[in-house]
DNA sequence: ATTGGCACTCAGGAACTTCGAGTGCCAATG
DNA sequence: CATTGGCACTCGAAGTTCCTGAGTGCCAAT
């Protein structure tokens, strides 16, 4: 029951903070929510979540602010994810549904999921590693400059240039092109390397330095490129939280420029459709010690093939945030499944 | 002579302007730069320049200010542009040659540019219209979806998509690949619509509704989809001007975040390798006022294929700014064409 | 455990003052 | 006539002081 009332406290408390941005004080909370006690009450509640590190105080007589640590808690209790309206729902996937390739569905996403939530969004193209090469192709684009290109069954196209010492005859391309095609054309991505081993040796002894180069790249593509891209969007968003300074807005504008600390914000991969949040700190990126992330996987198929989410300030509303991120995630997933 | 010693003194106001962010005064002038003549002189040549619109004073008992039209007239008078240093050549050349297919082109390129300059940097993608198809594609992503890919020799790759009404059979997109590829194989993009004339006459009635719709995404994909795309980085340089407030950071970051501003920012083509500057309101796009785009065109081999550029506050260093949009512009031009 | 009462704290804002860089104008000068 | 030193004037920025009120912790009473 004490417990019980605490945790309202500690959830009044995020919620006024992060509507308005200002400390909350014990009078404000008990008018603005109707927990039935006396200012007095909530003073000795406070208190004691302040001694467990849950709030703290900007500055002797003013009121509290939740710690990362609250928001945590915060964060834990709430169970159920709250359901979008079906407005937003209809908007969602109308949006979503005209896309023209996949970097428009993943524009779009990125897009709508920043305009959602007023938050910077991210969005991390599908892997590869879990679908298959629909088409391999080898062109030359000079005499000594090789494109090789691979499609997935996901619409993903990536493509690696490929810059030869010698010449290379246009035959000797066709040759390999049509030769790799056989061997990997619609296999698994993560199979390709196997299926590559001793793929060379069946080359006449001089182009075996050209089909070593090619089949190097074909297994890059194929394995390590797989999960490098990350889209960004709505950084404007950063600018929107009146003039107080939460955090360094340079040093996040910086941070968000590397893809890889993008890939590491949005995580390792999350069990089934959880929802994943961390708050300040928890999140190890340098510069980013001030900012949550909310981000989850999302599917195609039954398949989780990548991550979205979006990053803003720890005092985010975690809530609609949550539910906005989760649905986005539904939408992107049946997008990239169904028709 | 008198004119020219007015030139002088506006030059020096820029400069000093420029390095410090805070208006300049008569006295500090003549301190900073030695020109032969008292404060006093000064100000008589500064009531005459304001009067002429080429600076202002926030208010009165400040110093100056350049206006819009003062910085144009500094850039005018701006005869060459000076020369980088050979470590920063060394460093722009060595940086931009690693890069392992034409999007690393760019976003190393980008990262370059906004590193040196310290502004934001927007690159424009190859046009596709002055080059030619390398590589046709038509893949079958499933039975009622089509991947349209077309590989220019630049490099560039484009893909669409497209869902079908009814099942597609296999056989039938191998021969649309197949006679695409036999017709505009090898020719200019922009001759790509022409040839496409009466291609789809030459189809089995039943087959037309399909072929008539990849038809229509190759033609899409030359020429309207050709010049779309714009890499933009280095925002997080917005930020670095002390917490001055020139321009609204959030409107600008706005801006940024639509491609077709930044198509309209980077403008239409320039004659030959001339750098152009848009200061202030001279480029009209909505909540850039307070800024300026430095921009120029790089080619490849002889022929212009895109733009590139940075974009920051007008009081940015534009002389060095130029020099280092055009040195990144020759350096990425040759890039792309030779090897 | 809860509550009303009460003294205490302290950031933020208002009002006021000071300081000095910068200006415009004018009379003097070569 | 362009240039210059002198001089009175202006006014934003920065510093100082004071005040207010939201908010606190603690205690005695219920």
């Amino acid at each position: 029951m004490l417990e019980d009332r605490r945790l309202a406290v500690l959830r009044a408390i995020v919620d006024d903070y992060v509507a308005t941005q200002e400390p909350v004080g014990s009078k404000a909370l008990v008018e603005r929510h109707n927990l039935g006690v006396s200012p007095a009450t909530i003073r000795n509640d406070m208190a004691a979540l302040e001694d467990e590190g849950y709030i703290t105080q900007p500055h002797t007589s003013a009121g509290r602010v939740p710690t990362d640590l609250g928001y945590r808690m915060f964060v834990d209790q709430l169970s159920s994810v709250k359901p979008l309206t079906s407005a937003e729902r209809r908007a969602i996937q109308s949006f979503l549904e005209d896309a023209v390739d996949l970097d428009d569905v993943m524009a779009r996403t990125v897009r709508l999921l920043s305009q959602v939530t007023r938050e910077v969004a991210l969005v991390q193209y599908p892997t590869l590693s879990r679908s298959s090469v629909r088409h391999v192709e080898v062109v030359s684009l000079s005499t000594t400059r090789i494109l090789v290109v691979l499609i997935a069954d996901t619409g993903r196209v990536d493509q690696r240039m490929l810059d030869t010492a010698a010449p290379i005859d246009e035959t000797i391309v066709a040759d390999v092109r049509a030769r790799i095609a056989l061997v990997i054309g619609g296999r698994r991505f993560v199979d390709v390397p196997d299926l590559l081993v001793g793929f060379v040796d069946s080359f006449d002894i001089h182009d075996r330095a050209f089909v070593t180069a090619v089949a190097a790249i074909v297994m890059e593509l194929a394995v390590e490129k797989s999960d490098q891209r990350v889209m960004i969007g709505g950084t404007a968003n950063l600018t929107r939280r009146g003039d107080g300074l939460p955090m360094n807005l340079q040093s996040v504008l910086e941070a968000l420029e590397e893809q890889v600390v993008l890939l590491k914000l949005l995580g390792e991969a999350t069990a089934g459709d959880a929802i994943m949040v961390r708050i300040g700190q928890e999140n190890s990126v340098q510069g980013m010690e001030a900012t949550s992330v909310v981000s989850t996987g999302y599917a195609r198929g039954d398949e989780r093939v990548a991550s979205l989410g979006v990053v803003g300030p720890t005092h985010m509303d975690y809530a609609s945030n949550m539910a906005s991120v989760h649905a986005v995630a539904q939408y992107l997933g049946r997008i990239l499944s169904d028709q």
